[in-house]
DNA sequence: AATGATTGAGACATCAATGTCTCATCTGAA
DNA sequence: TTCAGATGAGACATTGATGTCTCAATCATT
């Protein structure tokens, strides 16, 4: 069955993303099945961590579509983008830290291709008049994921909250990459249905560990 | 000579921070030595990335003394202790990266010390009603280390120019972290000599490769 | 209960990186 | 020039993880 697949590529990462050298046995251990089982789902360790770092990529795309981030003001797409990205925070952050995946080709594009979407948002968002022009769109796109993975780290050490995580991602990061409401015109984008920042804790959603 | 230690440990970061699972042989051509020196420095690669790992705490260490960050107003505190640990945004990438580093009891005291401070930080500036009381302290520490982590990375692969760096670390991350101006009374700590939030260009640092 | 399939446990060979060694070469000082 | 120290290049054994195998045990289905 296809699912027992992700189930045990999800217990990878939560190895692989502390110590990304974890021994084939301990990875099967955490995933409760046998080193045995563990080849018989993929062929090497090669394989495994190309196909951790496929479901990453797979989930973050998923979310970007979810959160349809082409669509609409820049910054109700990247709360939504917060939102549906912070389930998969973990997997994120193991896409974060290793880079060994760099090497293969089929990865990289996929992740380029990401990147380019977070960089077109950002840079529409600029264009709008809704993030700020002085923090250039490709540093935007670098933080924003350096902190989606900082919230699966801190969320796996137990040192951030699961229910808090999307608020404190959106409300830390909106915070410098928005440009400040005195700071413009009182509505320059006056069509876009964004909420006016009034309620900072209404973004606040549920997040599963 | 000690001064050559450091310079292959530095040599070292660049290759391990982008590939953990680097050979040695990689590591010593990065370095411009051969792998037996590389053995007559460290004795294996165990000791190896364990100096690595206390280099970058060391410099991040003494980046948190240069800056005081135990003094003053905690904004400017935050934007002077930016300036001292970007020109070691790199080590500091690689700390974030390698959790394989927290085996050793000596590395992860440092780190602890470190991070301790940090959080200090944090939770004097929320007692100045400098920061946000609505992201905690453990939040802000871990969000603040990864954007300098994030500095790194993208100094590295050429998405951030250097100079620009220290400026987007602090607009950034004050940006989502200091408590908005209009949020609070004119003046609710006159005592500090914390300049009015005017003139946002004006903690722009230049930072060496 | 019986059967077929799947899994777990362990043994085993392979292989790559590491650790150690020797020796030739280079550098710098006397 | 000569010598002492350091370095680079390479060979070699060791080690540990990996990949592959077999077989017993377990589970599911009938």
């Amino acid at each position: 069955m296809a699912t027992d697949r992700d189930t045990v590529l999800e217990a990878a990462v939560g190895v692989l993303s502390r110590r990304p050298s974890a021994h084939l046995d301990e990875i099967a251990r955490a995933a409760g099945i046998s080193r045995a089982t563990l080849h018989r789902l993929f062929p090497g360790r090669d394989a495994l961590i190309r196909e951790v770092g496929l479901l990453g990529l797979r989930r973050f795309a998923a979310a970007l579509d979810t959160a349809e981030v082409e669509q609409g003001d820049a910054e109700a797409a990247l709360r939504r983008l917060v939102d549906a990205s912070v389930p998969d925070a973990m997997l994120c952050a193991f896409l974060a830290g290793e880079n060994q995946l760099y090497e293969n080709d089929d990865i990289n594009d996929l992740w380029e291709v990401q990147i380019a979407r977070l960089h077109t948002l950002f840079l529409r968002g600029q264009q709008q008049g809704v993030f700020r022009i002085e923090l250039s769109a490709a540093w935007l796109s670098e933080a924003f994921f350096d902190l989606v993975a900082g919230v699966g780290w801190s969320i796996q050490d137990g040192r951030l909250a699961p229910r808090d995580a999307a608020f404190s991602l959106a409300e830390l990061f909106l915070g410098g990459a928005l440009r400040r409401p005195d700071a413009r015109t009182p509505s320059p984008v006056p069509s876009d249905h964004r909420p006016d920042t009034d309620s900072p804790m209404s973004e606040r959603s549920e997040v599963g560990a």
